[in-house]
DNA sequence: TTCAATTGTAAGATGTGTCTAACATGGAGG
DNA sequence: CCTCCATGTTAGACACATCTTACAATTGAA
């Protein structure tokens, strides 16, 4: 097809960088946009005569860029785009500020309006709730649960003995039995490996075998199979589930 | 450079249709993987010779794919990122099964670990915390601030009068006031409009002057100025602030 | 066994986004 | 007036991801 598209990323983003600097100074320059984003003036040339061509920037060549109405517009739009998620990463998720930027920078391309609408919401409700005063986020925020650092005693938070009831260490279950990860119960590398090989909240799984000695143990997801050590079994909490009825 | 990076996007795609259809079948052929991912078959033999070429799946010409040990580690990982956005816009913000997949594959490619992990630990609290015991997200999936539908009576969420105390809408601002977005008291194209511009909660703005009856009136963001109708200023609900101190 | 359909590969083209290196332009100082 | 320097532009190269179109291999019916 032909180019019936809207913006690809890059474009986006310069025109992004473009608000930015046109808000900053009056204008915008090659040079500070190449600075900017980090690339070559000779990349940057090319791509504001494509924004040029869509007629989102003016662009007198050798002097200066401007931004459009219709390039306001859609530039706002990437911007607000940007500021949901970096709202998110930062205030909610408490990431660092750098990775909410670079990563609400490279997610804000593929947001879609309605998206964007129900993570506003969100934020809206937290702050509104009145049945979580302004205490929801923070109770997240502090809960040992969710937390690396302070593992035990953190105040406004007692989940000890509350959610845990049906709560085993994976390496509890007998070979042959089935679970269903409900968290997992470390932090750092071990935390790390167990999510990326796929133990989330709510997956389903298998214990297959033990080695002897119960070390490495052979754990089923869906149709494949993945060994854990010992030490990522046990922080590995799971709800036992009936056996599988195959 | 050289090629020192990690996978591109369409690369880790690829993976992850190759081991969702080695899942299902014992293997993944060229046609299938094509069908998959809505591509050519033309684009998928070069894919997965540079597949190949980096030892993550076992390419027999003509016959078919399979993935090899890292292989699978890598297409578990990508899976997993992909597993958290979908449950995160599915079952947290309630977005379309369809919006939710599609959106979280384009955006599972720059999910950090770091953020992965902070999300994972989200519905982990969410689960757990005994102080909103299973009933924060779904007061939030009704409150009636946060949702379109049924205008008026959630039961469960007494929002009306509680956050509200200090809060108007922006046409009650005179010209030349300060205020701080609280929420936005509209759904469906007028709230759109109004994020696109930037409009979101904790956005501060200036109401510059309104054009005679009111209609259209001139809000300064930072240091662009955009233009309201009379409804959306009504939607906007707005903290006064105390007056600039330029 | 023979041959048509299915499946896959190769080669060439397009578009995007980047780089580098060579070249152009326009002052400011001499 | 001339020359230098900062700034920009061009052109050529590369990598990626896709498409088409033409050709090859396999398979399963007739
Ligand atoms: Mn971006
Ligand atoms: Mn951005
Ligand atoms: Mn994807
Ligand atoms: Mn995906």
């Amino acid at each position: 097809m032909g180019p019936v598209e809207v913006l690809t990323p890059a474009l986006e983003d310069y025109l992004e960088t473009v608000f930015l600097l046109v808000e900053r100074h009056k204008f915008a320059r090659v040079r500070d946009i190449a600075v900017e984003r980090g690339v070559k003036p000779g990349s940057v040339s090319p791509a504001m005569k494509r924004l040029a061509d869509l007629g989102l920037v003016k662009y007198v060549q050798r002097e200066y860029v401007d931004l459009t109405e219709t390039g306001r517009v859609a530039a706002r739009r990437v911007l607000a785009r940007h500021t949901v998620l970096f709202r998110f990463f930062r205030d909610l998720l408490k990431l660092p500020e750098e990775l909410s930027e670079s990563e609400a920078c490279a997610m804000e391309h593929s947001l879609s309006s309605a998206t964007m609408d129900r993570m506003v919401s969100l934020f809206e409700f937290l702050d509104a709730c009145p049945q979580s005063p302004d205490s929801l986020l923070a109770r997240f925020h502090q809960c040992p649960i969710a937390n690396a650092d302070c593992e035990d005693c953190k105040p406004g938070c007692e989940h000890e003995g509350a959610g845990v009831e049906a709560t085993n260490p994976l390496s509890e279950l007998a070979a042959g039995e089935r679970g269903i990860v409900v968290r997992i119960g470390s932090h750092g590398a071990i935390r790390q490996r167990l999510l990326n090989m796929g133990m989330l909240p709510g997956t389903e799984l298998t214990v297959e075998r033990y080695a002897p000695g119960g070390d490495p143990v052979w754990i089923r997801l869906g149709t494949s199979q993945v060994a854990l050590r010992r030490h990522e079994a046990d922080a590995l909490h799971v709800k036992a589930l009936a056996p599988e009825i195959a």
